[in-house]
DNA sequence: TGAGACGCTGTTTTT
DNA sequence: CAGCGTCTCA
């Protein structure tokens, strides 16, 4: 797997820090230069023993910083072994080892490095029998969390309990909250979803069968990953000073985001040595939704006494014309303990406001801008476009593939979070614990004439016994479904097979499971099927079947397949602002900064502003050369009536000199206008059986009109859509 | 008890 | 604009 990022901005400096032919060692040729990093850096980078703090403003060499401490601790004699290396997410990490690699040699790439999620698993893999667990237990993802909490909310009677009972993504979201901030369930509900306290004791008694249930059936979800990592730590002594003794040099990565079970982890693997060095900015914080408070890094010095505080700010990223304005952006903030930025980087292009009509008029605004500075030699994948919510890119997508735009989308719903990589992957997940009740439920539903009730009533049964595969094919079932059964049956049967690769497992199961697929997604399987192609190609990789599960869950391996083809290089990015987190590009554009899209329409309390403050900061400083700010004014509702939309509370108050303001000609605020067509397509001239031509979906047929203006489609290569002639440029072919 | 059709709703952000 | 719950029929 070549490195992603390695090659980007640092890489031309990175030439000089070979401080020569590092041939012997004896020869006591130092790692680097000092001027290869600034007397800060420097500081940070060399100063091994005792706590550390670092607060780095965002471009202020904090990777670097970073890569070059295990480089550093490496060349001292460390062994790899004894660096921990925590980051958020496991990309970063192995980003950071490949270009220690490149400046001292492969043995970075021993160094154990990944998210604390990730870290849990292979400990508690080891350890959780402790705990109760045993080592093939299974990881919950935020679906299957969902999952469960839906089938106890049933099997409670508890579905219709009301029209406003919480749905099962806020359940999710309030236990989380509860066991990441440490606040008891109790007060969650009460303090923060006051408007469901009359739901309060089903609340509690979901999350009492929930918990339940997960022990129950050898499973963890992300919290409890942390939770008892946590426990191990606090509860077995012999386990902590082992962890302790081998991690002798823990590093965490994005300090400002980890939530007090996280603290609480570093506090218990690295006092008894001290030796922690934590980065962050509190300014960059933006996963209070995840437990984690900007406060927490200033409280790292109460935690390790004598902590050495090193603060980076001088910016090596932007421009000073783009820093004037993120300055502005965080200055605003009610509370904020960095310091402004400053840079050495020329550059006479302000960041620009565009005011745009509305939605079409944004992602053509953006679309010209793109072409014009690829025509000047700015590659695409040297562009972006952020926003908030992942749906914000929607028409823009459109748009761009009009052009015909190569673009790659990061955030939002994954590869491995749709429905069908999840059948898939609930037949391997039965394979590795066959205590997952949630995988045999979702693969006996793929039954027909298999529904709830059967599907429980055969779970039950099978679970019984030692050898569910074999029970499940003996089991008494209706003639009517006998031989779907013995099928699925055989199908698990084959896959015990000893030696089988993860691939011919992975083949096995769709073997079987292409039918169910085609039956069960009847109406847009062909795009679906590309996903199973691409899952193969990710699946290869591996030559354990549980480390393809765990990473499906701990690091969804979203573009991994992509990554490998050559084409795949050149590709702008759209991305959400979470998801663009420690990036950089050349060009970027942020999109819908309009109120209620950014900040988001739900966030009124003022922690919560301050936040979406910080996330604009966030999303601004990721821009080097080029910053476009864009936000419709005319934003349509569902009803399709047009209302004004304002611009972002948060851009308001911008010094108007920062920024080179253009707007687009007002209109009024009528009916949208209607999209004109290379030839307008009417009502009458369509029929079911038609042939049309989608600009985005290629070629379909009419499989009926539904009503005026409206037509159900089969598109080859997408599935079935239902399409309105007002919006989408239809053409008869 | 399961399957399919219909209409409603609501939509941050991620490990 | 899909995913969910509800309703009806087999």
């Amino acid at each position: 797997m070549r490195e992603f990022l390695a090659c980007g901005t640092l890489a031309p400096m990175q030439q000089s820090l070979f401080s020569s032919n590092k041939t012997s060692q004896d020869s006591k040729q130092p790692l680097f230069n000092r001027k290869d990093l600034n007397p800060a850096q420097y500081e940070a980078v060399t100063t091994t023993e005792g706590p550390v703090l670092v607060i780095a403003g965002a471009g202020s060499g904090k990777t670097r910083t970073l890569v070059y401490r295990v480089a550093f601790l490496l060349e001292q004699g460390i062994i790899p072994e004894n660096i921990l290396l925590l980051t958020f997410t496991r990309k970063a990490a192995q980003e950071m080892l490949n270009r220690a690699s490149a400046i001292l040699d492969d043995s970075c790439q021993q160094v154990l490095g990944g998210t604390f999620h990730a870290v849990a698993n292979l400990l508690l893999r080891r350890h959780g029998y402790k705990l109760g667990y045993t080592a093939n237990f299974s990881i919950l993802d935020q679906a299957d969390a969902q999952g469960i909490v839906n089938l106890i909310k049933s099997s409670l009677n508890l579905g219709g309990a009301g029209k406003r009972f919480p749905t099962k993504r806020l359940i999710i979201n309030m236990f989380s909250r509860s066991v990441n901030k440490n606040i008891a369930l109790e007060n969650v509900v009460l303090d923060h979803y006051n408007h469901l306290a009359e739901y309060l004791d089903e609340i509690l008694l979901i999350r009492d069968h929930y918990k339940k249930f997960k022990i129950e059936h050898g499973l963890m979800d992300y919290d409890d990953l942390l939770v008892n990592w946590k426990k191990l730590l606090a509860r077995f002594p012999d386990v902590r000073e082992e962890i302790a003794n081998r991690f002798q040099y823990v590093l965490v990565d994005e300090y400002q985001d980890t939530n007090p079970i996280q603290a609480e982890i570093v506090r218990l693997i690295a006092s008894s040595h001290n030796n922690v060095m934590v980065v962050g900015d509190d300014s960059q914080s933006i996963y209070s939704f995840r437990g984690a408070d900007f406060r927490n890094i200033m409280d790292f010095p109460k935690i390790f006494p004598n902590t050495k505080i090193i603060r980076l700010e001088e910016n090596y990223r932007s421009t000073q014309s783009i820093l004037a304005v993120t300055n502005a952006i965080i200055e605003r903030a009610e509370e904020k303990y960095t310091k402004t930025l400053f840079s050495n980087i020329a550059g006479v292009d302000k960041p620009r406001l565009f005011a745009a009509r509305n939605e079409a008029d944004q992602a053509r605004y953006v679309v010209d801008n793109i072409m014009a500075r690829h025509k000047e030699g700015v590659s695409y994948g040297e562009m972006a476009v952020l926003f908030r919510s992942s749906f914000h890119s929607f028409k823009l997508e459109l748009e761009l593939a009009n052009h015909q735009i190569p673009f790659e989308k990061r955030g939002g719903q994954k590869l491995t979070e749709s429905a069908h990589t999840k059948d898939v992957l609930a037949y391997l997940r039965v394979l590795a614990n066959p205590q997952d009740n949630l995988s045999w439920n979702r693969i006996l539903l793929q039954l027909e004439k298999v529904g709830p009730k059967t599907a429980q009533t055969i779970l039950n049964t099978i679970k019984q016994n030692e050898e569910p595969f074999t029970a499940l094919k003996n089991y008494p079932a209706r003639n009517s479904w006998k031989k779907g059964v013995e099928n699925l049956a055989d199908m698990l049967l084959s896959l015990q097979k000893p030696g089988l690769s993860p691939v011919s497992l992975f083949d096995l199961v769709v073997e079987y499971y292409r039918p169910v697929f085609e039956r069960i997604y009847h109406d847009d399987y062909p795009r679906r099927s590309r996903d199973l192609d691409q899952i193969r190609d990710i699946i290869n990789g591996y030559a354990s079947l549980q480390a393809f599960i765990d990473d499906t869950a701990l690091d969804p391996p979203e573009s991994r397949g992509a990554e490998n083809l050559s084409e795949a290089a050149d590709k702008l990015i759209l991305s959400t602002v979470h998801s663009a987190k420690g990036l950089e590009w050349d060009t970027v554009f942020i999109i819908h900064l309009a109120e209620g899209k950014f900040p988001a329409a739900q966030s009124h309390l003022p922690e919560e502003q301050e936040e979406e403050r910080r996330l604009l900061y966030v999303a601004a400083t990721r821009a080097k050369k080029e910053l476009h700010f864009i936000y419709p004014r005319e934003v349509m509702s569902a009803d399709r009536l047009s209302s004004l939309g304002r611009i972002s509370p948060l851009l308001e108050d911008i010094p108007h000199d920062l920024l080179r303001q253009k707007n687009a000609p007002r209109t009024s605020f009528s009916q949208p206008a209607i999209q004109r067509f290379k030839k307008k397509v009417t009502d009458g001239e369509l029929a079911a059986g038609t042939t049309v031509h989608h600009p985005f979906f290629g070629e379909g047929k009419i499989e009926k009109v539904l009503g005026p203006r409206r037509v159900d489609v089969f598109f080859q290569r997408h599935g079935r859509k239902i399409l309105h002639l007002d919006y989408a440029k239809l053409e008869i072919l």
